[in-house]
DNA sequence: GTAGGGTTAG
């Protein structure tokens, strides 16, 4: 028997091989030696069941006081308490319970033990044991130290990082590359942009013997913290300087690109990357799904498979969000019911993106079901949850979903106060959202940002009451900008007012010219009240500007494929039949009271051809080729990347009563469930 | 026994 070949084992699977080999090694403990070789098979096996057997037997054969067994037993319990995998929640408390009993029975401890044992409390967030134990030591060992630093990072507890790098300074204790990659991270996650310039510089001034790759580590974490510390160029300079680059340096630009939105960079850069791993795959499958690139995003997902790389439940839950922004809700199905059966159903970030792509790709119940039967929640997933509901137009449910959230001792976080803030817009639950603006500050102790103040604005000038809007704009501890006159803007066209919304229209002007959406929403208000010649001003202001309105898009997922229109579509090989269904629906359409609502149009053209224009609208092509296309029971749903115009809205209410299915459109902002003539957002958009 | 690169909510 050679220890070397026990290493070999493949952990933490147990194969039948292994855990006969161990219960042999059982019967030879007697001996210090066998019980040292039992206990190394043991921290390949990670298995806590063989550990506590193995405990019992060490304990009865005096083998106990041999440290390297005791040490490796320990080391198996800890291990065993942070992956959990498949255990009772509260096991492992008790494993740690189990090693400390071990700890405390051991007659000699050394390095190791010490150094275990806190590692382990880190691991398992008892960052006060771990704390305890260090303080208890004779000396102060840099291993040690370096895995508190560590705990007290990944819990955000970035002053006591530094404030113990402090401390090994004083104590002249040696400082090693995960000293400073520790701190390092410290900082970058602070923003401290100034201590960390100085960690740069005393590494720089040290003469020490480094280890070989001393330097690489430290750049690595230092590649970081420039690029988050606003300092792109330096990183990115550091890299291109960097003697020695691996995976991590790699990944680490990668990401960073990726994060700042410079999405063309990072995929220039993918291709050129002369090594990945599953992570950089990750990364980028995630970006591009984040930047609206679904559909890019899922081919990588499925290229990464072609490659080799098996995915984790993280690059799933990059293609899942892939498939939320693209509607394609059966590709989203088969990806869910692929993850069942690699066993990634368990994890968080999967079933937190699964309930958004439910709900994004209109099936709001589903996200419900997955939301009720998921085995852990985090702040992530009610957020999730409330804001599906909210953009489903169920203001109230959602209101309910975050007053449980409370009741279930989750503490909301500023995007949980934008999900709120939301669904009361959605419904124009105008006293609730002023409540939860207010408790805030009042309960949580949180100062509402920009964003959460253009959340009270659009609810409040939704709901007309312009006068309290103002009021709160003037004593907003900031000043105003795009998202607060976006706001505003949508709601004076809402309520016809015209003063307040050419006002809002002005700053938005100056603040973002280039942007198609602030002419449109003018324009259309001047059209509403007949004001054509101001209505042309407009129009021209944009022409001189070169501003290109964005053509309208609309798509639906059909037999796995998603089909896209654009506003008078031509290209589509079904658009004749689709145009030809068109013309059949008119009439039907008409005896239901519809009236082509040509103010909408922006042309200067006669009231036929508008008509034309508007009978041509993407969403309108699209849903009729859903009704051609899905079965007669199914319902239609549908996506759009602008918001739904008014004329479309009315249609589609009249549609859905003459066909009798519902109609579900996602638009830039929400959804509407069109079902019996009426539509779920109840005129609250 | 410790580090540097990832995910999900708006």
């Amino acid at each position: 028997m050679h220890a070397s070949c026990l290493i070999k084992f493949p952990p933490p699977i147990l194969s039948p091989g292994l855990h006969s080999f161990l219960g042999i090694l059982m019967l030879e403990i007697s001996s210090p030696q066998g019980s040292t070789l039992a206990a190394v098979a043991l921290i390949a096996a990670e298995d806590h069941n063989m550990c506590q057997q193995m405990h019992a037997a060490v304990v009865k054969s005096g083998a106990a006081n041999v440290t390297s067994v005791s040490n490796a037993l320990i080391s198996v319990y800890v291990k065993c308490a942070s992956s959990s995998l498949g255990m009772m929640p509260h096991s492992s408390s008790f494993l740690m319970c189990e090693a400390r009993k071990l700890f405390d029975e051991m007659g000699e401890r050394d390095e190791l033990t010490w150094t275990t044992m806190i590692a382990g409390f880190v691991r398992n967030d008892d960052l006060i044991s771990a704390q305890e134990f260090l303080d208890q030591m004779d000396d102060s060992l840099t291993v040690a130290w370096n895995a508190l630093i560590s705990g007290y990072v990944q819990h955000g507890s970035f002053y006591k990082a530094l404030e113990m790098f402090r401390n090994m300074q004083a104590l002249g204790m040696e400082l090693d590359e995960f000293t400073y990659t520790g701190v390092l991270s410290a900082c970058t996650n602070a923003g401290l942009l100034r201590h960390g310039t100085q960690v740069h510089a005393h590494i720089l001034r040290t003469k020490m013997k480094p280890a070989p790759d001393f330097m690489l580590s430290v750049n690595n974490a230092l590649l970081t913290f420039y690029w988050r510390a606003g300092k792109a160029d330096q990183a990115q300079h550091l890299f291109e300087s960097m003697p020695k680059r691996d995976l991590v340096s790699w990944n680490a630009v990668l990401s960073e690109y990726v994060k700042s939105g410079r999405i063309n960079e990072a995929k220039k850069y993918f291709l050129m990357m002369p090594q990945k791993c599953v992570l950089s795959w990750t990364v980028m499958i995630s970006g591009l799904a984040q930047n609206g690139y679904g559909e890019e995003g899922l081919k990588l997902f499925h290229q990464m498979k072609v490659e080799g790389y098996e995915p984790c439940d993280y690059a799933f839950a990059g293609a899942i969000i892939s498939c939320s922004a693209l509607g394609a809700l059966k590709h989203g199905q088969q990806l869910h019911s692929q993850l069942v059966r690699l066993g990634f159903d368990g994890s968080l970030s999967v079933g937190n993106s699964l309930i958004t792509m439910y709900a994004r790709c209109g099936v709001v119940e589903a996200a419900k079901c997955l939301f009720l039967t998921m085995s852990s929640l985090d702040s992530v997933s009610w957020n999730a949850m409330i804001a599906a509901l909210g953009q489903h137009g169920k203001g109230t449910d959602a209101i309910e979903m975050y007053e449980e959230m409370l009741r279930e001792q989750i503490v909301p976080d500023r995007i949980t106060f934008l999900t709120v803030l939301s669904a009361c817009s959605h419904k124009g639950l105008v006293d609730e959202g002023q409540r939860y603006f207010d408790s805030m500050s009042a309960s949580f102790g949180m100062i509402p940002g920009e964003d959460h103040y253009a959340r009270m604005i659009d609810l409040l000038c939704r709901a007309g009451k312009f006068s309290e809007a103002n009021r709160l704009i003037e004593s907003m501890p900031i000043k105003p900008g795009i998202p607060i006159w976006e706001a505003m803007l949508a709601g004076c066209r809402v309520h016809g007012n015209m003063d307040l919304g050419i006002q809002a229209a002005e700053r938005l002007f100056e603040l973002r010219p280039e942007h198609d959406g602030t002419y449109i929403l003018l324009s259309n208000m001047y059209a509403t009240v007949g004001r054509w010649d101001d209505m042309a001003k407009v129009r021209n202001f944009m022409r001189e500007r070169g501003v290109k309105k964005e053509p309208g898009c609309s798509w639906i997922e059909v037999d796995h494929m998603v089909h896209a229109f654009l506003v008078g579509d031509t290209k589509h090989p079904e658009i004749t039949a689709v145009y030809e269904y068109l013309q059949e629906l008119g009439p039907e359409i008409i005896k239901l009271g519809y009236v082509p609502d040509t103010q909408l149009v922006l042309h200067k053209i006669d009231t036929d051809q508008k008509e034309q224009v508007l009978s041509t609208h993407s969403e309108k092509l699209t849903v009729a080729f859903g009704l051609l296309k899905l079965p007669p029971s199914a319902p239609i749903r549908i996506f759009k990347n602008l918001r739904i115009c008014g004329d479309c809205h009315k249609w589609m209410k009249l549609v859905s009563q003459f066909v009798k299915r519902e109609i579900i459109v996602r638009d830039g902002r929400r959804f509407h469930h069109f079902t019996d003539g009426a539509c779920s957002c109840g005129g609250y958009w």
